[in-house]
This record gives C-alpha cells, structure tokens and sequence, in this order.
DNA sequence: TCGATAAGTATACAAGTGAAGACTTATGAT
DNA sequence: ATCATAAGTCTTCACTTGTATACTTATCGA
C-alpha cells in the first residue's frame, strides 16, 4: 500500500521524481491543491518533504505539472471515440466509464475541481477546457449553438465526476455501468442533437 | 466594502450571530472550507474571530450550520416548479437560472463542491442530496431507472454549477439563457423520459 | 580504490491556522 | 443610579504549512 518496499531504496533520480509526480497526482485528486500537503505527497512516494520543492522547486510548480500531466490523454475524447460510428453512444459510454467511482485511473477534472478553491487551478482548468476539449467537442458536435451544447456535455462530465467521485452518491456510484448508459444514450443524443424541437 | 460602517455597532446578538452566518456563508461558497479562515469570516462580519467560536462552538460547527442554511431552500425542486404543468420545461429553466453566473443568490451545491475536499463537506452534501432532492425528484419522474434518472439530472445541477460558476468556462457563463434553455429542455425530457429507446 | 557529485535527510524557521482563557465594556432590569 | 450579565476583544498557545540551509551518504567514473 504504501509503495513497493523496494529493498534498500535505490537512488534513482527519474524514478523518485516520477513517484512524487504520482502521489502527487493521487494526493491533489483526493484532497485538492490546498488539502493535500507536501509532507504528505513526500510520504506517499517513500521520500521526505525537501525532496519534492529540490524536484519540482515549489508546491505551485509541482501543481502545474500536475495538471498538464494528467491533461495530456483526453479520455473521453479519444481517438476510438472520435472515429465511432455512433458517437453519441461512444460518448455517452466513455462518460461512465471515466467517471466510474473507486481508484479508477482518473480523469484530470478531479484534480481540477478538487482544487477549484484556488484561482490557479481554475485558470488552468479553463485553459485546458477551452484550448482542447471544448474546440474538438464542438467540431464534432457542428450545427446551431454548438458551443453551447459542447460546453453542456462538459458540465455533463464535470457533474457525473462531481457525483459519483467527489460525493460518491449512491445512486450513482453503486448504479449498474450498463443503466447509466440506457439513460445517458438518448440524452446525449438528444443534446447533440442540432435540430430544434 | 468592509461592511456597512454602522454608527457604533450596537451590541446585538441576533443581528451578530446572523450577520457572521451570512459571511461564512459567502466565505465559503468562494474559497471552500478549508480555504475561508475564520478571521476572514469575522472580519466579514464586522467581528473578532473568537466572536465565531464563541456564537457557534468551532468552525466545523459553523460550516455545518452554513450548510444546514443554504440548503434549506430547495431552489430547483420549489413548489412552483413541481406543480408546473411541465415539469421537465420548469426543471431546465430553473437549472438555467440557479447556475447562472457571478454574484447571483447561489444554492448550496457551490459550498459544498468548493469544499468536497473534506471529507465532513461531502458527508453533508450525501445527506442533504439523498433525503431531500434525490428523493423528491425521484418521486417525480417515476417509472424504471426513476432513482438513476435523478441523480442524473442532480448531477447535471452540479455540473453548470461548476462550470458556470467556478471554472467560469465562457460558452457557459457568457451564453445567452435562452440559447441553454432551448437546448436544455428536450435534452432533460429525454432524461425524464422512462420510455425505452 | 577513492573521492566528486548527485541523492536524500534532518533541523529549523517564519507565517498562518483554529482555538482558549482572561479581560473589558455596553446593556437593561431593578 | 447601579450592578449583574451578556457581548465583544486581546493576547496567547499549540499546531501545521511551505520552504531554506546545512548535513549525510550512496553511486560511479577515474
């Protein structure tokens, strides 16, 4: 649990960032910029708190990392999503799949509104949004008010992550994947949908 | 700004204690509870800090009462809207409404995700969210899935609000009402929808 | 084999946190 | 007018946070 006990601890500079990277990850996902501390980010990698600020320089700078760290893979907008036939339905089952509750390899939205609270976090966040997933969504998307409804499916996510994640409400945590993905189908259908009712 | 600089501040218990709750209250639908300090708060409210220990026993306490308070009113589920002949149409207005941006009369749901970092902010967001709107909105969908459904659609609350309110993405924020609402409206239809695709 | 160098640790510090106890002062019933 | 009581403040403490300096020790090329 508490990292491989490698036997001596081999020094091994790559690896012992790459770990503070990691905890750092799992730490500012569970608990946000300014819930998780740097004692416990140290810890969580089998090293001591200097040792991440002679790495990453500052808190702050261990943070931007972060982020851009685990922005760099879509997810939901992968390749394979992208190029299905139905995309609607990819969409919709890639949406309970990412935000499926648990150790689950998660998105970079947690981190994000874990860490809200903080303007730097939220600037990154808008960044991300803005620059990658919103324009890709809304190409896809086209049509009246495609902006909109790109920036809707968004909130989709965020909410879903929100719920089933940050809450872990039961009704969404505990639900069947297969009937999150009848409901959420026809919805996301729905919502990408150009024509007006 | 620093609050209106009433003549010699009469001493008054009621008027302090709620003049302090008000505070927290804004205090931490913007930085969360781990993010608003007490003094913070009390400056906010024209007092000393001890003063909050003193009329709410400590700041976890406090949060507690802030939350109790803010969700007191159900905002999206009032009586209007669940006696509306439409119930869906009804339900995305007032979602189009209670997200909207800036200094807007916030629900709760921003307190508790600004401070869903700590684990007794998310423990009072399950509790309010089970036996009150979750329930409610349940009850008022019907049908198979009923329970999934509202969570769904609570989930989409926490999503704008998130998106409108804390990471103010633009295509959100900056859209017209009117626009989300026309978009909104089948696609919650669709989510309300017991009807098998 | 042997140090130069990088990897990692220990100790400490300044700032900020929530909270406690002792203090002062306005208020209002008598 | 007076004084008990509640309203509010001052000072302080114990603790945690991020960070800096100085120290120890493993590693590897010569």
């Amino acid at each position: 649990m508490t990292e491989t006990a490698a036997p001596p601890r081999r020094r091994n500079a790559a690896a012992t960032r790459a770990a503070i990277l990691a905890s750092a990850r799992r730490a500012f996902a569970r608990s946000g910029y300014d819930g998780a501390g740097v004692r416990e980010i140290a810890a969580g990698a089998g090293v001591t708190a200097m040792l991440v600020n002679r790495y990453f320089g500052s808190k702050e700078k261990l943070f931007a990392e972060v982020c851009a760290d685990t922005m760099r893979d879509p997810v939901i907008l992968s390749a394979a999503n992208l190029a299905a036939p139905d995309f609607p339905a990819a969409f919709a089952k890639a949406l309970v799949q990412v935000t499926a509750p648990g150790e689950t390899p998660l998105d970079g939205f947690l981190v994000l509104l874990h860490s809200a609270s903080s303007e730097r976090a939220a600037q990154i966040g808008r960044d991300w949004i803005g620059q990658g997933h919103q324009t890709t969504l809304e190409r896809m998307i086209g049509g009246p008010l495609s902006r909109e409804r790109a920036a809707l499916a968004l909130s989709l996510v965020a909410g879903l992550q929100v719920m089933r994640q940050m809450m872990e409400i039961e009704a969404l945590a505990g639900a069947r994947p297969a009937d999150l993905e009848a409901i959420l189908i026809p919805v996301i259908r729905t919502l990408f949908d150009a024509r007006a009712d």
